[in-house]
DNA sequence: TATTGTTATACTCTATAACTATA
DNA sequence: TATAGTTATAGAGTATAACAATA
């Protein structure tokens, strides 16, 4: 994402309606911290989605692929193109389900959660810089709305 | 966007550490609040972006295809794709700036103002839905917090 | 020379449906 | 028959660069 913040550019906009819309400043803020997540996993060849696959893959939850697309909001088929690069780098691993031989289980590597690891620590910084303006406890109030909101 | 809210399908991926990225959460709640969103304005064959405009050229700010491109955070190329259906509908007009005829200026007609009108409320339903587990107290600090960092 | 809008292109993301294997 | 994963395809969204008109 190369998007500008371009804010200077338009100040007079702010005057709109559109500045009291939750839905677009959800928009606006999702995709300044999008964007700042991304460029620093760019340094581990990470993709955003990949990290957040690789991040439940290291939960011990072993979720299966049907799960994941529920918990990123993607469709099953999608699930696969997402994987299969993770696979490949030998981070994740895909156990198939004794119990039920249709699932397979989603599981990191030792690889996977080294790089998890690092990765974290990279979005917590891009997190951290596009939430300066909020004190901690503003933080920790915007994490439960969201959170609400969210599930 | 037919993604569904898929939460009882796994809720014990709520141990993993992705439940407290503030990042993770934005995404959620933007798709949660944009398929609402959406799903309310296809009634009016209106975009989601296409009110954004829309109500920006209804600010009475006239804005130039550039501001609209910096605050929606598009490229100026996605700009003309944007609006040529918008004009074409005759819902705006570009004007050309007699300051500076390189500036078309974006501005509503009368019946894109009623348009607007309209989709409006659809959008007002759609965020209270969106944020139906939050007091009016928390939608208002939750606006605030998200202003900031879209700002 | 620099900027606005325009056009074209390629790439990513998303939605949909059909196929296989297991149950 | 029903479900999990896979594959393919089309459409929407995004990024990039080149061009004409204007400054």
């Amino acid at each position: 994402m190369t998007t500008t913040r371009a804010t200077a550019e338009a100040d007079r906009l702010l005057e709109s309606e559109l500045t009291d819309d939750p839905g677009f400043l959800l928009v606006r803020a999702r995709n300044i911290c999008q964007g700042a997540v991304a460029t620093k996993l760019e340094s581990l060849d990470l993709r955003v989605r990949q990290y957040s696959v690789l991040t439940l893959a290291c939960s011990g939850q072993a979720p299966t692929q049907r799960e994941l697309a529920g918990f990123l909001q993607l469709d099953p088929g999608q699930i696969v193109a997402l994987i299969d690069p993770l696979e490949e780098r030998g981070l994740v691993r895909r156990v198939v389900d004794e119990n039920d031989r249709r699932n397979k289980l989603i599981v990191a590597t030792a690889a996977g959660r080294a790089l998890q690891r690092k990765a974290r620590v990279l979005c917590d910084e891009a997190n951290a810089e596009t939430m300066a303006e909020l004190s901690l406890a503003e933080r920790d109030i915007l994490q439960d709305l969201l959170f609400r909101i969210a599930f």
